[in-house]
DNA sequence: CGCCAAACTTAGTAAATTACGT
DNA sequence: ACGTAATTTACTAAGTTTGGCG
């Protein structure tokens, strides 16, 4: 599939360096930090949408904000540190610990936690190759029978009895079986970091699955639903029908009112139409989808209103999929797929004021996929009728199938699930490589902080944003082609429009004020204060450029992460997005919590942490729809419980008082007392817990939080403070989210430091 | 070396599920 | 027990980075 590519290099004005400014400032740089102190309330685009290339459009509604004027000079503190991770990123070997107990240089956390899984499992303390084998098989005959276990099991314990209230015994007995699940999940998890790595570019030696699952074809409409042109009932093709369908069900958005979206729909839903259907068919604004939308609104009421039988059945019919393609054997473990479904065609919506909006998304056939699996070993059987595209045998790459998708004529991949061996293991090295950072950041910064200085335009522009990079957080910003995509911008690709300067603002001196659209078309907008001789080049890199040219034009990511990589092997600029978020959740940590805390308070300290690391990486979110509703609720209840709070005090009071005056030798009187003051206790404890919850439910409005934890964060910094807090990790990790980060938990000591 | 396809991570939102208060 | 709110999961778009090729 062709991209056209075309006049986009034209209005790059390459820009003559004038003459160097010898600046004096002599701050070091800093990152991180200083953002967390900026207010909660950062500034969600009101208008994520307004991209257009008009200058400033963008920029009205800006929420005041008042950044603390916090030197860029206070850097982040740095530990001692005990890593040396330092040889290139192939030859890494992990050391098989429970053999050589590991002075293997990358992964130096790894040998407390030999120890520790020696203590907790004991049982399986044959040697360690045998029980591999001896587990692999068992798997392998597991993945097989896996259905039918499955219902079995749900047969032999008690069919969920209708009605009935269930017995405390058979509470009891749910519960037991709910421990029971837990320790066998957590004997059959394969314990892939304390196995060796494959050499190189190796991902498997062995890749088994079903292929992916592709979504049913469509249904005909039933006779009574029709589609009316100009006002006359129309049969429509198989096709057309499907895709009017489409559109049907987006009636109720927003979008489907927008002219690209509409242009878009109308002109590839015209390819999908007979001759004559074209014909007829030439203007939206004639179609009525009216009964098309009524059905689908009707489809979706009944599927609420499914009794609890239905559902049900729904239910297992979808565990069966999930059974038969939701799981692969790799390398002798049953691993989850994370998207094990075909994407089903539909209509294209892009993120913000994408061009392609509304563009039709095909269906994808067999003939369209690729599959990646084992010589050796079953290939996975087409659905009848039907042939795949290729099958292929890679191990050097962790997909199982993929496809081209057309709207963008990119790649799409079926890949393993989070917790997987294979991106389990890539995570762990993300953050290994995001702690050599820390051991050399300070030398990078000096550097940069030279370059800042350089007679070279180029080293400039690349030394300013690498600022940016490291101080705000900022993705590195690829170049992306006009009218693919919504208009965007990182780092690198910042345009004059996007920055304003300030000598002077808000009591601070040299201020860069970013407003523009990022990823997802998430605004960033913040009023930083920066040094003088950042500031200086920034005026420089402005001058004799229109708003729309790019402010840094000798630099791309691509010049950027070749000299990153040239001061610390694997280091690019996202890798400065990892290392500042998890020291800041570490500094934040530490600066915050108190283990005298209840854990309550802990909790809001580690959101509070973890929120700080959301707003320096600017992840945000839709403020829930039900926000105020909730949040007036909560407030209700609060105030409630105040009153409750009073009406129990003054009864105290009373209790006291009786007490004193009734001879305080009776000792009712005194249980009395007693329990009033354990009445208010309580009640200034629930009190405090709901407005804690309160605090941090306000804060969190537009912030999210889920990213960071993902994405962003080592795990071993929170497992080792859940440690050191005790607070038990499912506090703050969810099932899935536990299962990500096993490695973690399981290797992660008290003293683990980042 | 620049360009582009490939591969993989990161991202917000919608749907589904679970928890919770009445 | 039921309806609503909160949380979790599913989905897939949108980034970054790498590496091969002309």
């Amino acid at each position: 599939m062709g991209r056209e590519k075309d006049a986009k290099g034209e209005g790059k004005a390459k820009y003559k360096a004038t003459k160097l400014k010898r600046l004096s400032d002599n701050e070091s740089a800093g990152a991180g930090g200083d953002a967390i102190k900026n207010s909660i309330k950062s500034a969600k685009s009101a208008e994520k949408t307004d991209s257009g290339k008009s200058p400033k459009k963008v920029k009205k509604s800006k929420t005041e904000r008042h950044e603390s004027a916090s030197s860029p000079s206070e850097s982040v503190k740095q530990e001692p540190m005990d890593d040396d991770f330092r040889e290139k990123k192939k030859g890494l070997k992990r050391k098989r610990i429970k053999d050589e107990p590991m002075e293997g240089p990358s992964h130096s956390t790894a040998t407390p936690s030999s120890k520790k899984k020696n203590k907790r499992h004991k049982q399986e303390e044959e040697s360690d190759r045998e029980a591999e084998k001896k587990k692999s098989k068992k798997k392998t005959e597991k993945v097989n029978s896996c259905l039918s276990q499955m219902v079995k099991k749900e047969e032999g314990e008690h069919p969920i009895s209708k009605k009935p209230k269930r017995t405390k015994e058979e509470i009891e007995e749910a519960r037991q079986l709910k421990i029971k699940k837990k320790e066998e999940e957590e004997q059959s998890r394969w314990r892939w970091w304390e196995e060796e790595k494959y050499e190189d570019g190796v991902k498997w030696k062995f890749l088994e699955h079903n292929g992916p699952y592709f979504p049913a074809n469509y249904e005909p409409l039933p006779d009574n639903v029709h589609f009316y042109y100009n006002g006359k009932k129309v049969k429509l093709s198989l096709a057309a029908e499907e895709v009017a369908l489409f559109f049907a069900q987006m009636l109720d958005h927003e979008y489907s009112t927008k002219k690209v979206f509409r242009d878009n729909f109308f002109k590839d839903w015209r390819k999908e139409m007979t001759h004559e259907e074209r014909l007829l068919i030439q203007d939206l604004e004639k179609c009525d989808f009216g009964e098309l939308h009524a059905m689908h609104k009707a489809k979706v009421e009944a599927r609420k209103n499914m009794t609890k039988e239905e559902k049900l059945v729904v239910k297992e019919a979808n565990q069966k999929i999930v059974d038969e393609y939701g799981y692969c054997l790799l390398d002798h473990h049953k691993e989850r797929i994370g998207n094990f479904k075909i994407e089903p065609p539909g209509l294209f919506r892009g993120r913000g004021e994408h061009p392609k909006q509304g563009m039709l998304k095909k269906r994808i056939q067999p003939e369209d996929v690729i599959i990646n699996c084992s010589k050796e070993g079953r290939i996975p059987i087409p659905p009848a009728g039907h042939r795949w595209k290729e099958v292929r045998h890679d191990n050097t790459v962790t997909w199982l199938a993929s496809w081209t998708e057309n709207i963008q004529g990119s790649i799409k991949y079926i890949m393993l699930n989070a917790n997987s061996k294979l991106k389990g293991e890539k995570d762990w090295e993300k953050y290994e490589i995001a702690r050599k950072l820390k051991s050399c950041v300070d030398d990078i910064r000096n550097q940069y902080m030279q370059d800042l200085k350089s007679k070279h335009m180029g080293t400039r522009q690349r030394a300013v944003a690498l600022y940016f990079i490291d101080k705000l957080a900022l993705r590195a910003g690829n170049e992306k082609e006009e009218g693919e995509t919504a208009d965007t911008v990182g780092c690198c690709s910042l345009r004059v429009e996007h920055i304003t300067l300030h000598e002077l603002l808000d009591g601070s001196e040299c201020v860069v004020e970013f407003d523009f659209l990022g990823k997802d078309c998430i605004r960033y907008y913040n009023k930083v204060p920066v040094i003088r001789k950042v500031f200086k080049n920034l005026k420089l890199f402005l001058e004799n450029k229109q708003p729309g040219d790019e402010l840094f034009d000798r630099l791309n990511t691509s010049v950027l992460n070749k000299h990153l990589s040239s001061l610390m092997p694997g280091l690019t600029a996202k890798v400065f997005r990892t290392y500042n978020a998890s020291i800041t959740l570490q500094q934040q940590l530490k600066e915050l919590t108190n283990k005298a805390d209840s854990v309550a308070e802990k909790l809001l300290s580690y959101n509070r942490a973890n929120r700080a690391v959301a707003i320096l990486c600017n992840h945000q979110r839709a403020p829930p729809k039900t926000f105020d509703q909730s949040m007036a609720n909560l407030q209700a209840k609060i105030d409630a419980r105040k009153e409750q709070l009073a009406l129990a005090k003054t009864e105290l009071k009373q209790a006291k008082k009786e007490a004193k005056t009734k001879g305080s030798s009776d000792p009712k009187l005194q249980t009395l007392v007693e329990r009033k003051k354990a009445a208010v206790k309580r009640c200034e404890e629930q009190l405090l817990k709901m407005e804690v919850q309160a605090t941090d439910r306000e804060e969190n409005k537009q912030i999210a939080l889920g990213t960071s934890k993902l994405n962003y964060l080592d795990p071993r910094i929170s497992v080792a403070w859940c440690k050191n807090m005790e607070v038990l990790v499912d506090k703050i990790y969810n099932k899935s989210q536990r299962d990500k980060f096993a490695w973690a938990i399981d290797m992660t000591e008290a003293d683990f430091e980042f």
